[in-house]
DNA sequence: ATGCTAAAGGAAACCGGTGTCATTTGCAAC
DNA sequence: GTTGCAAATGACACCGGTTTCCTTTAGCAT
């Protein structure tokens, strides 16, 4: 029975925490307008039933006290926080940036935060966790990102625990209202057309990650536009990656291995282009004169190697604003009902890495 | 009057967010382990008050129905929230997020979520924003990444409202308990002695922005190497940037417009090291072989640009665990106190962007 | 004036925990 | 067997809002 001697047997007292500052409450602004508290509850909470005088004489006193009421307490009293999270078990570090980025515009000026959260991919608990995060964080609503995004599971477990999200996607996911997507299929039709125009014929494709639904958009745009230019496409031209820089350079080493080298290569997001770049220059390969590359995402990297990437540009930002204001569509921070764009158009971006192939290779 | 037609007139009735699958309250612990509530927040909070029969009792209940304590009441009653803070008005996105992953790590396994909240350099609103960001959300801590770290107000501003919080920087900013900071001055002085070695003796220096203090001890090392070499330093080789990527390329614009050009550049963050690079490339200047580049940071751009640039590895991401480690420490999620490191070391990572000069330049 | 109805506003309970303080219990000393 | 004192526990108010439900007031017709 040892175990006894801890730390000050006193209670840590004193509620000091309270900020010194002395903030108003909700009863000291009651108190100044003469009213009750449940009335400046109304206020706040823009209730249509209550006189346009008391109105005005409540928000008079709370403009004159800069009194903001506690964030804490209404969590508790509505069961939800005013919270927006970010659930994302992405591998792409500037992807995930540039959401945050997106979503903390739309939520600049609002009294929302953004909680980010990131899971295990793979991991036998992570729907559990999640579920245990939501919960718990009685979030106002999530967004999920690629290729988290895809799982369906989410969706019913969002529902069944009454919190409103959104899922970023490269297709159709789910219904207008909890989605945000683009079309990458045809994104990436209109990039290989461009390089077939310049004279390509054949192509490499460094894939993504099984399972991943934009890495299977990507690689049927990349085979439709083939087909359609009436190109056969062997088996030896296409090689998995896994969305990273390394996994980029190793594909590239298979495709630049081959006998008959391809002219061109499309990689399924930029950081894999990059290894492709980097793969090729490694053997001393000039691009865009030996090698055309094409990525998709552009991300700063894109434009920051040399010669700078042609590459597609997923609008990321502006799709992270979408979602969070979906989500925070029909509050008072944002009363306009969702009339906020679920599909999102890719575009390709031309710089530097795509010329015609050398004639010698024809 | 005609104001009042509002939406349905009836108050958004209902309670019913209350979670549907029941989750259990406090008082439900209490009833079924025969105890009061207050035994149970005893248990909870690893109050050294009771019995230990009673706690075993009390945590096998506990063990048993799942229970997790609400947040938010958890955040009312003690006048602060579980989540930490990262507040930042950095243009390095990249650290941005290795910081978040630091810190995210730290947090791992344990009930904190990270809000992060970008603020405007420059508004002059700016410390107002962030009070009243903290004293809102009730913050258990927050973390301040430079340059807004190197602002002592803040300092000022988190005593002043009782919150916990943590200041990155590239020097001592405070006291060890409420700082984490690398040595940026000596790394550089180390990455110059290098290049010396090599025998690079005009050396130009991409600077960064005014008003950091990063900036300035990177400058600081930069010039004391200098001389220490015994080599004169005119002031043209010294050229001002922003820490992006394109301040670098205007910046290597002019270092290179030199009638006499340097045969290294030394710039003060890897976006801007990435700029020299690709300026240097757009003029035909071959890398390392016309001209050396070593960067900050070693950020992802730094090794996937070609060459892959020789930089100083700044420990960012051990950095952000240590600083969330620091705030939550003391706290049952983390017992241990206060013995997390406040100062790393940087070091140089030698990768292909230097060479000695070429006879010629000599 | 009187009665009726709907709008406006207030009192008290509640959300789910924690602090304060009083009470009970256990055990050693007298 | 008391007394004394500290350890263990509980009752109750409280954190700062929201909701329920009821009372008061205003507007209008009779």
């Amino acid at each position: 029975m040892t175990t006894r001697q801890k730390k000050p047997p006193i209670e840590k007292n004193s509620r000091a925490n309270t900020t010194p500052n002395s903030k108003q409450t909700i009863n000291d602004i009651a108190r100044l307008a003469g009213v009750s508290k449940k009335t400046v509850s109304r206020v706040i909470n823009r209730s249509p039933l209550l006189n346009e005088s008391t109105r005005e004489r409540v928000e008079e006193v709370i403009r004159q006290t800069g009194y903001v009421p506690n964030p804490q307490a209404r969590a508790l009293a509505l069961g939800r926080n005013f919270l927006i999270g970010l659930i994302h078990d992405n591998p792409n570090a500037q992807m995930i940036l540039n959401m945050q980025q997106g979503i903390l515009e739309a939520l600049h000026d609002t009294d929302f935060g953004l909680v980010v959260r990131p899971v295990d991919r793979g991991s036998a608990t992570m729907l559990d966790d999640i579920r245990h995060f939501l919960e718990r964080q009685r979030l106002y609503g999530v967004v999920f990102l690629p290729p988290i995004s895809e799982n369906n599971a989410l969706a019913t477990l969002c529902k069944e625990i009454g919190c409103r999200y959104v899922r970023m996607g490269s297709a159709t996911l789910d219904d207008a209202q909890h989605m945000v997507a683009s079309n990458d299929r045809d994104a990436v039709i209109e990039a290989m057309r461009y390089l077939i125009s310049q004279g390509h014929r054949r192509i490499g494709l460094v894939a993504g990650p099984h399972g991943f639904r934009s890495a299977r958009e990507r690689r049927e745009g990349f085979e439709f536009a083939l087909q359609e230019a009436g190109i056969k496409l062997p088996r030896s031209l296409i090689a998995d990656g896994q969305y990273t820089f390394e996994s980029g350079i190793t594909a590239t080493d298979s495709l630049l291995d081959l006998s008959v080298r391809p002219t061109a290569i499309f990689a399924c997001n930029d950081e894999m282009a990059a290894g492709v770049l980097f793969a090729a220059r490694e053997r001393g390969l000039g691009v865009p004169e030996d090698l055309s590359i094409i990525g998709f995402d552009d991300t700063p990297i894109a434009s920051r190697v040399w010669p700078p990437l042609t590459t597609v540009r997923w609008p990321i930002v502006a799709m992270g604003r979408s979602a969070a204001l979906k989500l925070i569509s029909g509050t008072f921070a944002n009363p306009d009902e969702e009339d906020e764009p679920s599909s999102f158009i890719s575009t390709l971006i031309r710089r530097g890495s795509v010329a015609p192939p050398k004639k010698t290779s024809a």
